[in-house]
DNA sequence: CCTGGGCG
DNA sequence: CGCCCAGG
């Protein structure tokens, strides 16, 4: 009441959440620590101080106040013993930051508040109820959501600045928005469901953010829902009945407590001018220069404009040429935030609409001039973790031109530099500017789908060194059967809408541009944006999968098998484009001659590629097959090979129609695409594999699909014979891993027959077709062989009879019945098989050996089809995903090993269970070894089954087998 | 069981 | 989009 405030039309009371801040603070400079000279980590100091600082010049508070929470305990764990009981303790930077941060708040002259057995909150709210009441406005500075139940029309909460773009301040409005409920109060109905795991607070089991506020919506409050439990279901039920106590104290603990026995002594909080001296000692001890210079009246070093504004950008901020105090290059204004922990990230609110790029605070630069890139590349040095990107003129590894690359290390800040496309020759020069960044040994390099970034940088002579870390691989291995791409990440991680390419460039077709077409000023905030949501996709996932226990998998595994895969793209396999030719015409000639022979058959002319039109002339017209016709789901006869070979025997027309079928496939997806796909600079095609697709965990190859090549007929091996290697001094070597899934079958399940068999090097397709048709090894003919190989393989595939009886081409009883004997001779394989299955309804996913996971929510359907499906991938997808995983543990240390030797082989496919190589004929004998003990080597299984390598080489991939 | 591509 | 078929 004494203050006469007059001018003012109205009192702005700030109070501060101390250790809120300062956590976040801490936090938000932990990747990136700021270390003065003297060794202190002063990341809380500064960020804590810049916050207080900035909200001092541009909010102009008449009144402040900073919390503190009493270091005694609270009247809250009186009440629940568990209270904050798993709460770390205090990091040791932040004990060592504390006395200053205390001294620099008394040198600004603001009174520091606290009262033994409260909480700052319970302080802050009690001040900010009696400052309302004698006209004040009110603004809580903290980042902490509990806040939102004191929110009024005069009392907001002020979530600190970002960047120096202004600050988000939340009040009533918003507060019922991001709850989505009726009454502010209601925050802590929400909060006492869903609890809250940082203080402890249990909440009810099974209720979430989005299950509270549904039932918040519906009952109103904890009590009525309490009251109305009947009316919930199933385990809801159940729980809210059981955990109703719980529940209510928990909302009891969320609640803010007004009512703490503290006076409101407006004259004492009135913002006086600080106490510079003080401030300039601190300021220099802790080596803020910046901060003396914005704070201090003719203190401090002067900022001086660097640089020339490029085109388009805005004038705001010149960047410092010298690393200097700051993390980053125009950090001077820098607050420190981030979405460390995802939800609490500038992007904003876990619900709610999406936020875009004009919704959040961020500062994107361009970097045009020499003088820019020098600055930032010496900034880049100093990080050890950076995410870029690239923009190129299209997706097309081979032919797409660098347009820019973007950098960012800090959320909301990133880089862009563009380059001259039109110009290769200063782009190469550009890119080479930041080779000393690329190749930085101890800098982590974060990107999203990175392979195609470090491919792209590869053709520019940039190899990356140093740990990579893939957003797309790390939601892979959390969500396998999920889509990667970056806006549907951004979208469910961050509640953040990337601008689209489309917006830039334009719909698919014809007109659509090149991103070389469009300014770089306009693609600065695209590409800037693609860095910084890659960064902090990375700060949500990487704690994922710390919890999930995949941390490992992707750091060992998958993302060192990215620059496997890039140099494997990048190389190549030459395709003898002349022998497909050649091929393709001798293919035609007996395409031709079937065809006559078919039309001569039917007695007419039509599209043997139709089904439609062959099932027509088959089963109307020529009226064949009676008894084995059916129809597929659309009405429509089948036309499969299954149908046809039964009928191939009485008919002629059936085999010939095969026959037709299988060259003709041959010719249209090998023998014709093919050469299409060859690079004319260099004779060779070029794959993509897919890293992040399979529900599995193995690769697959498109464009072309090299995974498919034909091997198995004799007119589909001839097609391997146009794999060539490079060049006269080159010959193709393919080593294979023999019966690596069966072997993992083996150990896996522990079978002793089938161990024995493998540790003797017996064939083991016949040494099962002994055991089951009850014969000894040397008399199993070619037939048992071959049905005693399918049971094999059914066996991996999760088995049923039907699948097996359709195989061999036997009937379902006769299948059940060797499968019945099969588990007899191999009781462990049929107990591992249950097993799987019983885990994997608990567990409700499968795990390989490297704990890569595959998620079975459908093994307790009670549909019983999608059921057995689902077992059987419960069964599959262990082996299937440990011979992946195997395989690609491999190919990162063969890579390695090939390095290191300064060898010129290159690896140049891999096939699931094969690896091709193009090798040099003198490194052959030298290597040939090595490859067999890594690959049998790259991991051990458990119990020890030997894994068995074979290599072989020729003049063509045919040869090589 | 796991894939990708061509075709109608 | 379903079918068919190439590979593992």
């Amino acid at each position: 009441m004494t203050d006469t405030a007059a001018a003012a039309p109205k009192k702005k009371l700030f109070l501060l959440d101390a250790f809120a801040l300062i956590y976040r603070s801490h936090f938000a400079f932990s990747k990136n620590p700021r270390i003065n000279s003297k060794g202190m980590n002063t990341g809380a100091v500064l960020g804590f101080t810049n916050t207080l600082v900035e909200v001092l010049q541009k909010e102009k508070p008449t009144h402040i106040g900073v919390c503190f929470d009493s270091a005694k305990k609270t009247f809250r764990h009186e009440q629940y013993a568990e209270y904050k009981a798993q709460r770390q303790a205090m990091p040791e930077d932040i004990g060592i930051a504390l006395p200053y941060i205390k001294k620099i708040i008394e040198g600004f002259h603001i009174p520091i508040l606290k009262m033994d057995g409260y909480e700052a909150d319970d302080v802050i709210g009690t001040l900010a109820q009696k400052a309302e009441k004698e006209g004040f406005e009110v603004f809580m500075m903290t980042p902490d959501k509990d806040y939102c139940q004191l929110v009024t029309e005069n009392i907001k909460i002020y979530r600190p600045a970002f960047m120096g773009n202004a600050a988000e301040i939340l009040d009533v409005a918003h507060v019922l928005a991001r709850f989505e409920i009726e009454r502010v109060e209601q925050v802590i109905d929400i909060l006492g469901l869903q609890g809250d795991a940082s203080d402890n607070i249990p909440g009810i089991p099974g209720i979430g953010e989005k299950t509270a506020k549904t039932l918040i919506q519906k009952y109103g409050s904890v009590e009525n829902l309490i009251a109305n439990t009947d009316q919930l279901k199933g385990k809801q039920q159940e729980n809210v009945r059981n955990f109703a106590e719980q529940g209510l104290m928990s909302k009891e603990l969320a609640t803010i407590h007004v009512n703490v026995p503290l006076d409101f002594e407006a004259d004492k909080l009135v913002l006086d001018a600080p106490d510079e001296a003080t401030l300039r000692e601190l300021f220099e001890e802790l080596e803020f220069r910046q901060l003396a210079a914005r704070v201090l009246s003719g203190g401090g070093p002067q900022r001086t404009p660097a640089g020339v504004a490029a085109p388009g950008s805005k004038p705001t901020r010149r960047p410092k040429l010298v690393a200097g105090d700051q993390a980053t290059l125009f950090g001077d204004a820098a607050v420190a935030s981030g979405a460390e922990e995802g939800e609490t990230g500038h992007y904003g609110a876990p619900s709610g609409p999406r936020k875009r790029l004009e919704d959040v605070p961020y500062q994107y630069h361009m970097m045009d001039t020499p003088e820019l890139r020098k600055s930032l590349l010496s900034f880049l040095l100093q990080q050890t973790e950076v995410s870029f990107d690239t923009e190129t003129t299209g997706l097309d590894i081979m032919t797409a031109r660098l347009v820019g690359l973007s950098f960012c290390w800090l959320p909301g800040e990133a880089y862009y530099v563009p380059v001259p496309t039109e110009d290769p020759a200063a782009v190469q020069g550009i890119v080479e500017e930041f080779c000393p960044f690329f190749e930085a040994a101890h800098i982590l390099k974060i990107g999203q789908n990175i392979k195609y970034d470090l491919t792209i940088l590869r053709h520019y002579g940039v190899e990356v060194s140093g740990q990579l870390f893939d957003t797309m691989l790390a939601h892979y291995l959390i969500e396998p059967d999920m889509r990667h791409n970056m806006d549907v990440l951004a979208e469910t991680y961050l509640h953040y809408s990337p601008v689209s390419i489309t917006e830039l460039i334009g719909p698919k077709g014809k007109k659509q541009k090149t991103m070389a077409d469009i300014p770089p000023a306009e693609v600065k905030d695209y590409a800037c944006e693609d860095a910084d949501v890659t960064l902090q996709l990375k700060h949500v996932f990487e704690p994922m999968l710390r919890d999930l226990g995949l941390l490992g998998l992707l750091n060992d595994v998958e993302n060192p098998l990215v620059p496997v895969l890039s140099s494997i793209e990048y190389e190549g396999v030459r395709i003898d484009s002349e022998a497909m030719t050649e091929y393709s015409a001798e293919l035609q000639g007996y395409i031709t001659e079937l065809e006559t022979q078919i039309f001569r058959e039917a007695g007419q002319e039509f599209n043997i590629g139709s089904p439609k039109q062959l099932g027509e002339v088959l089963f109307d017209k020529m009226d064949i097959g009676k008894g084995k016709i059916k129809k597929t789901k659309t009405g429509q006869y089948a036309t499969g090979e299954e149908i046809l070979s039964q009928l191939a025997t009485d008919n002629p027309i059936a085999a010939l129609i095969l026959e037709y079928r299988q060259l003709t496939k041959l010719r249209s997806t090998y023998v014709e695409a093919l050469p299409q796909l060859v690079n004319e600079a260099d004779g060779r095609v070029h794959t993509s594999f897919n890293q992040a697709v399979t529900a599995t965990g193995r690769l697959s190859s498109t464009n072309p699909n090299l995974q498919n090549i034909p091997i198995r007929t004799e007119k589909g091996r001839e097609i391997r014979k146009a794999f060539v290697p490079r060049d006269d001094q080159h010959v193709l070597l393919a080593a294979d891993y023999s019966q690596v899934e069966l072997r993992i079958m083996a150990d896996f399940s522990g079978d002793a027959t089938m161990i024995e068999a493998f540790r003797l090097g017996q064939d083991i397709h016949n040494s099962t077709a002994s055991k089951v048709f009850k014969v000894p090894l040397d008399q199993v003919d070619s037939e048992m062989r071959r049905k005693a190989k399918t049971v094999n393989f059914g066996i991996i595939y999760g088995i049923s009879a039907f699948g097996l009886a359709q195989r061999i081409g036997i009937s379902r009883k006769e299948a059940t019945e060797i499968i019945e004997t099969y588990f007899q001779e191999f009781p462990s394989v049929k107990q591992f098989m249950d097993e799987s299955i019983n885990r994997a309804r608990e567990l409700e996913y499968a795990e390989t050996l490297l704990k890569r996971r595959r998620y079975l929510r459908d093994i307790n359907s009670r549909n019983a089809t999608l059921r057995g499906y689902t077992e059987r991938n419960a069964i599959n997808a262990p082996i299937q995903g440990t011979a992946a995983d195997i395989i690609k543990m491999a190919m990162i240390n063969i890579y390695h090993w090939l390095r290191e030797e300064k060898l010129q082989t290159r690896m140049i496919l891999q096939v699931h269970d094969e690896l091709v190589f193009d090798a040099v004929q003198e490194e052959v004998a030298y290597i040939t070894p090595k490859i067999k003990e890594l690959m049998t080597t790259a991991l051990l299984l458990p119990r020890g089954v030997p894994l068995e390598v074979e290599v072989g080489t020729g003049r063509n991939w045919l040869q090589a087998h």
